[in-house]
RNA sequence: GCCCCGGUGGUCUAGCGGUCUAUGAUCCCGGCCUGUCGAGCCGGGUGCUCGGGUUCGAAUCCCGACCGGGGCGCCA
């Protein structure tokens, strides 16, 4: 015997045979002379049955046991349509390999709610529910779409340090750390080594990994600690030739929840939509006219905000695009390493990606001319002499490229219309959470 | 960081100057019940975030701290 049986393994050779199964206490009804243990496993739950008659003593301890108490149960596998699963487990001996105390900090399977806060301190407890796993039952599902799509394509997975001497933007969002005496950061992003990976052959990279800011920001779609899906793509010719990359790695990954997660989604109540591809694409001055049909002046080389971006997401919607690209956005919002449009260098080859009215991912045609680079870097009044590491990399011949940091619990946060993107992380670590 | 709102048994709530030795549900404990599956019925249990202040009297009003929720800024 190497593991308990899974319930869902139950079948009718089973029937009338012996059987020993485990897993959580979910309910326990005392009727007098019977009681039923409503057993919860990671597929959903069956059904133990213990009478008094039949062995009084199992009867009194299967009544007392505390619920979200580990057992395990023997007994005999017993046909009933009455039952749910059209089957019970007809208990002859019962086991607590672990007990719950009670009475428990987090309801589970109560009839009251409990507010977000008590939830995520109690989260375990919390991912007990069935469909709160099953949230991360769809986020492994489009990590693995995004790996198999991309693999496919011919890119190389890369991991690269998330422990570094500076940050991506040199910005004050990293969270700093104490290295053998020295000043480290926690990586904001991976940008700067992916680029420089672009330069050694490793052509296609893509990476999974977390990415931590330092920004108070206190929103639903905000973390200090997420999960970004980067990609890098060399030898491109213009910004666009890496689209097809990034939008048919978000395709397939909806593709593959609406088949591989089809439970899943049935519980959390929800049906995402594939889109069409290739995607919408909207210049910024073009979103920017758009904006100002429905009474939004936004100034031209200004970012949009959170109300305009709503807004556009909205107009998009009306119009069949839930996922779109703006494109081509002020050189000036945009970090040193975007590269300028060659015949209106105040507009830069770069892009966002929206779904549902939030950005989803941001990226373009990187400056790979070691000269402007330098020139950038300065005219962002950042010194060149702490970028030396990266700067190397493109001073002895470094391709066109171009790519996209993409965040995945954001992702997994619209795609399944969640209200916070804390709902989407096993443990969310923000301004004030970082425990547990 | 700024603006709004809020903190009542383990959990979720009602109450918003005296009628509160605080409501209801859930939960926990005890009892009854042999087919429950939101089990049912009876009895019991646990609470006003903290510190100041106003008042004859504060869960209730005021101030502060701490904690939380929403929005903005910023971004993935």
């Amino acid at each position: 015997m190497a593991f308990f049986r899974a319930f869902s393994t139950i079948g009718p050779p089973d029937h009338g045979k012996e059987a020993s199964l485990a897993g959580w206490v979910e309910d326990v009804r005392n009727l007098g002379g019977i009681a039923f243990l409503i057993v919860r496993q990671r597929g959903g739950t069956f059904q133990v049955t213990a009478k008094k008659k039949a062995d009084g003593a199992l009867f009194n301890q299967a009544s007392k046991l505390v619920r979200e108490s580990v057992v395990a149960v023997r007994g005999t596998v017993q046909l009933n349509p009455q039952v749910r699963n059209g089957w019970e487990l007809v208990a002859t001996s019962l086991d607590v390999l672990s007990p719950a105390a009670a009475p428990l900090p987090l309801p589970i399977a109560d009839k009251v709610g409990a507010e977000v806060d008590t939830r995520f301190d109690n989260r375990v407890l919390d991912l007990r529910k069935p469909e709160r796993r099953a949230i991360f039952h769809v986020r492994s599902v489009v990590a693995a779409a995004f790996r198999s799509y991309l693999d496919r394509q011919g890119f190389v997975e890369v991991h690269t340090p998330k422990l570094a001497g500076a940050g991506a933007e040199g910005g004050a969002t990293l969270f700093e750390t104490n290295y053998f005496g020295r000043k480290a950061f926690l990586s904001q992003s991976p940008q700067l080594y992916k680029q420089m990976l672009m330069s050694t052959g490793l052509d296609r990279v893509y990476e999974l990994a977390p990415a931590f800011r330092a920004e108070p920001s206190d929103t639903v779609r905000h973390v200090t600690e997420f999960t970004s899906f980067d990609g890098e793509v060399a030898w491109i010719e213009r910004m666009e030739d890496f689209f097809p990359f990034l939008e048919g790695a978000v395709d397939a990954a909806i593709e593959h929840v609406r088949t591989e997660a089809k439970s899943d989604l049935e519980l959390l109540q929800v049906e995402p939509r594939r889109p069409k591809l290739p995607l919408k694409r909207i210049p910024y001055t073009e979103g920017l006219e758009i904006l100002r049909t429905h009474g939004r002046r936004i100034r031209d080389g200004d970012d949009l905000d959170t109300e305009s971006e709503k807004i556009l997401g909205q107009a998009m919607a009306k119009d069949g695009h839930e996922l779109y690209f703006i494109t081509e956005y002020p050189s000036g919002i945009k970090p040193f390493y975007v590269m300028p449009k060659a015949e209106e260098p105040e507009y830069s080859h770069s892009f966002d990606l929206e779904y549902k009215g939030d950005e989803m991912a941001s990226g373009g045609q990187r400056e790979h001319r070691y000269d402007h680079l330098v020139a950038k870097i300065k005219e962002k009044g950042l010194n060149p002499e702490n970028f030396e590491f990266y700067l190397k990399a493109f001073r002895y011949g470094m391709p066109p490229h171009g790519g996209w940091g993409f965040g995945v619990d954001r992702f997994v946060q619209k795609l399944l219309d969640l209200p916070n993107i804390r709902e989407a992380i096993l443990f969310p670590h923000d301004r004030i959470r970082l425990v547990p």
